[in-house]
DNA sequence: ATGAATTATATGCATAACGCATATATATTT
DNA sequence: AAATATATATGCGTTATGCATATAATTCAT
């Protein structure tokens, strides 16, 4: 036999799980229209419009991928014309810059995920949204383990600075 | 200049992207661990468990998937012994039915599942859950534009009946 | 009731986005 | 200066997809 209280929960854990998949469902799609590439080649862009200058290792990291699946996906961006490869100071390293087109590209990217959340947003009142915004910004705080993991969640995130960010000491 | 309420209006709406995003991070990395696919093949598993002798039509619908990847995705589960097709009433049809083995394989899914996202709530108080659980249904309430995608939304659920499933009308 | 249109599935072929193993170039350390 | 470590790139294979098309079964119109 369970309880009420522990249904409760059950429900707040796998509604949590229903609404995170149907929000990236649609903020993926509506950034598919924008940009017809899949996986985290988004992600990259906007990840470089943060941190111009980046290397391919630690563009690697934030994004979760193996060294050669970044190399590739930066081949991908290059050959779009929407990143450059340039020398960086260490002479290992390619240090990694949006082009004019680029940066274009991620504005367009960044406002049609907004647009996307916006939509998913509207049904709350005023009030609902102050409460669901501190709730999850309480869920974040918590969630990353490592440095890298704050950048990584981060990597889609629309602002210019991380002062409100809830995710304690990041910044990119 | 932006008032401080639209800020917390901007806040809300991407700390919501974030959560979203950094959830499915985890839910995948989980299940990928206990089966080793990508893309919409685990949700096929759950899917097929809700609604034994769905036919491969309706599951490219929920999955959102084209007819020649739906049709090659159960061929990967038919190969991986999680799946067979059976005889349908409509002859043109193929009833999908979960094996023995295929049965045993989504319940550690959703396991997994669950197990990411309770780590995820860790953090919250039972009362903040409540909120939160609320509030989550409320947004998901008004998500779905279709009948089809109340069936996307919960493609994943560890629900056994859909009595306290926010989103309207849906029964799979 | 029969031919036409529709619907459900499957196949041929191509591609995007990866991963693993390995090679190369530059830095760092001993 | 040699050994080691680090950053990037390439060869090759695989998974998960899509588009165009073929085939089989059902439904609909006459």
């Amino acid at each position: 036999m369970r309880c009420a209280y522990i249904e409760d929960m059950d429900r707040t854990t796998n509604l949590l799980g229903a609404l995170a998949l149907a929000i990236t469902d649609r903020i993926k799609s509506g950034m598919k229209n924008t940009f017809d590439r899949s996986g985290e080649t988004a992600a990259a862009i906007v990840v470089l419009g943060y941190a111009p200058g980046l290397s391919v290792e630690i563009l690697r990291q934030v994004l979760a991928l193996s060294h050669p699946g970044t190399v590739r996906l930066i081949d991908r961006l290059e050959e779009d014309g929407l990143v450059e490869r340039r020398k960086a100071d260490d002479g290992r390293a390619v240090a990694l810059h949006l082009t004019a087109e680029g940066s274009k590209l991620r504005q367009r990217l960044m406002d049609r995920r907004l647009d996307m959340l916006e939509a998913a947003l509207e049904g709350l009142s005023d009030d609902d949204r102050l409460v669901f915004g501190n709730l999850l910004a309480k869920v974040l705080a918590n969630l990353p383990e490592t440095e890298m993991a704050k950048h990584r969640i981060c990597r889609l995130c629309s602002v210019k600075t991380c002062a409100d960010c809830p995710i304690p000491g990041h910044t990119i």
